[in-house]
DNA sequence: GATGAATGAGTTTTCATTCAT
DNA sequence: AATGAATGAAAACTCATTCAT
């Protein structure tokens, strides 16, 4: 999934391992979280931790990417079967909310908008969440003054760690809550919306990022 | 609103500088954000954020029952209105999404819950958001399968900072988010909810926290 | 000498002896010397020699200009008693051997240069250098084709550290050598030189950074 | 000149390419540099560079063993043209200079000194230069109180390191001072010394190790 | 024999907290 | 009572050295 060169297995296995930890703990401490706890939970010194990623930007920054390949793998998937319009957002959703404890895209601030590969995700995202929505109107079953924005901003609000709770509980909050925000979405007798959709132009690079969960503890 | 000794005016205005400063850092950076910065920020040295608040969960606790007062104003001024149980909920959310600059919320762990007025407040709100229920209930203009912690869950989404996007930006994706979900509550042709409401206990002392906002930055 | 807003007493000493601490620990062992051994030496704890001096660079950059305005000094100083234009070079280069120990100019690369204050009195000794060369080639006891630069390598050479040689002998060494260079200053009977002077464009901002004395130690 | 055991064509040109690298970083960092910048300018993996030499001491050392070996033959070769005492020296300085680069002769401390290779070249070198200084003096072209101390302390002076100047630069900066230094040694109308030579005993086994070039920058 | 990945001790740097001014 | 300087413990980060491939 990513274009470097190869790394030998054990190397492979410790970037894994490495990935894996900074993802549970940033979902359970926030990005702040000290690397050496991630090493260690990772099962690595931290010499290798810093060897694979040179400083707390670059981690964030992989776990960030891996987790909007996830959302677009979930969205491209809700896309593939748009036979059914009525029922694509609720699997896509739902298979987001399946996979939340993978996901920390944590509004890293300036580092992570660099980077090339986060900007094409995002586009990719908002190009299959436009699709979606495309199809939705057409069917009939969706309200037309929903943008891909509105989507991403309750995905983003859905999959936020919330790791005082058990994640039985957290979970179940999260489909609870999506499924109202569904029904919401049909447009029989909808009021209209309360503030004008932010244009692309005013969200801009910013919106996809609110994907991400924040988090932090003291 | 709180019963502390009366304090010389300057000193009093720098409490106030300190909480305005750490609700905002905390927003923006979370809650481990330096205590130097906040004290920057406030314009005061760090020995006068020192002699007001003993260490950072103290100063964290103040900035949290400050934002359950907020939360529980607005719920409570909402149940005065409920004459009008359709726009209850409406004019809810909009007092709370509207002062959602001033909510900072962390789970801070163990220390806030031990403070009493924390769980004071977490219980005037829930009161306060049973009856709203139950009166939106009664005039069928709510869906029966919803609880407070769900409430709590909805309010919670709405008012986590979203540092990275202009505070109108981050308001308007706020209220329309909010006003898709009002209408989702509506009763009429409403799916089954896809997970069993947490119980009370389920939730127990967790949820009223989750009510905050999560941070972190890097 | 400095600019800066006025420090406490006590904020002061310290700074001071956290330079005079770097300044002889970078003569002994190189600049790349551990800043908590600086900070030891000096008797303050790490975090006071990390307040006034965010990192290594900022230190070095401060000893380093210390240095130059000793050199400024005793230059201008010779500059003074120019009446005597032969015995100018000879006082100067002993007054500032007779300080070589405060004088720690190691070349630090980009930093150090783009530091106006360094650049200012580059220049300044260059200056002063220039006139007492004026004044000797006036008065027919120097030769002609030595420039500043040229005078500024000697010093160079006659200042860097020689930490495993008891003080004494060192400067015995470096005062030898001086007088045998002056010696071979005077016009009579010189043979040209093997090699055309830098320019001061070719030498440019470099040259007055060679009166750095160099170290490392293992 | 060694007498090692044959090595593979592939192990030697490692060695001599770690050699070369290490010399180059030497001077332009310091020997603290970090090995496994040695060993990727060498083109070789850290592993090689510590098959070769077992600890940064034994490179160290090596690299200052081929220095002193430079610096023997160029006063061997100065000996044996002794015919000429007056142009002796001066053939010997730009040997000398001509190489610098390649001359990497830090204090490196106790164990360079421990190593009988390096004792056995410092006293060649200064039979060599006591020859040279006897022709000379012998001749009447050499002032008769300078020392061989006094020539490596001019040599050490010459060859020291100056990163930050093109190649060419430094060299013509040492080649004047150098010329300059030659011509004050004439006899004629030498004013007496400074300070009175250190007697061989005084430098002991310090002096030969000062012809080493010292190093270090940030 | 060469490689470069892993390790962990050492160093740098930050920052909560105390305290002299 | 306010300030900001000093402290030192904790966290970030580096790098010499070892070792599996």
């Amino acid at each position: 999934m990513t274009s470097e060169p190869p790394l030998r297995a054990d190397a492979r296995r410790n970037r894994e391992r490495i990935l894996a930890a900074a993802c549970e703990l940033f979902r359970e401490q926030g990005t702040a979280v000290a690397l050496d706890d991630i090493a260690q939970r990772a099962g690595v010194g931290a010499g290798t931790l810093y060897r694979r990623f040179p400083d707390r930007d670059a981690l964030i920054r992989q776990v960030v990417i891996d987790g909007f390949g996830i959302c677009l793998a979930a969205a491209e998937s809700a896309l593939e079967e748009m036979a059914d319009p009525a029922g694509a957002l609720d699997r896509l959703f739902r298979r987001v909310i399946e996979q939340r404890e993978r996901l920390v895209l944590p509004l890293a601030g300036g580092p992570v908008l660099q980077d090339p590969r986060v900007q094409q995700l995002q586009h990719a995202i908002l190009d299959a969440l436009n699709g979606i929505l495309a199809a939705g109107r057409a069917a009939g079953v969706l309200r037309d003054d929903i943008t891909a924005e509105d989507l991403i901003t309750a995905a983003a609000m859905a999959c936020r760690p919330m790791p005082h709770l058990p994640r039985e509980t957290g979970e179940a909050l999260a489909l609870r809550h999506i499924a109202v925000y569904l029904h919401g979405l049909r447009p029989e007798g909808a009021p209209p919306l309360p503030a004008t959709a932010p244009s692309p132009s005013d969200v801009g690079r910013h919106v996809a990022l609110e994907q991400q969960t924040r988090q932090e503890d003291s």
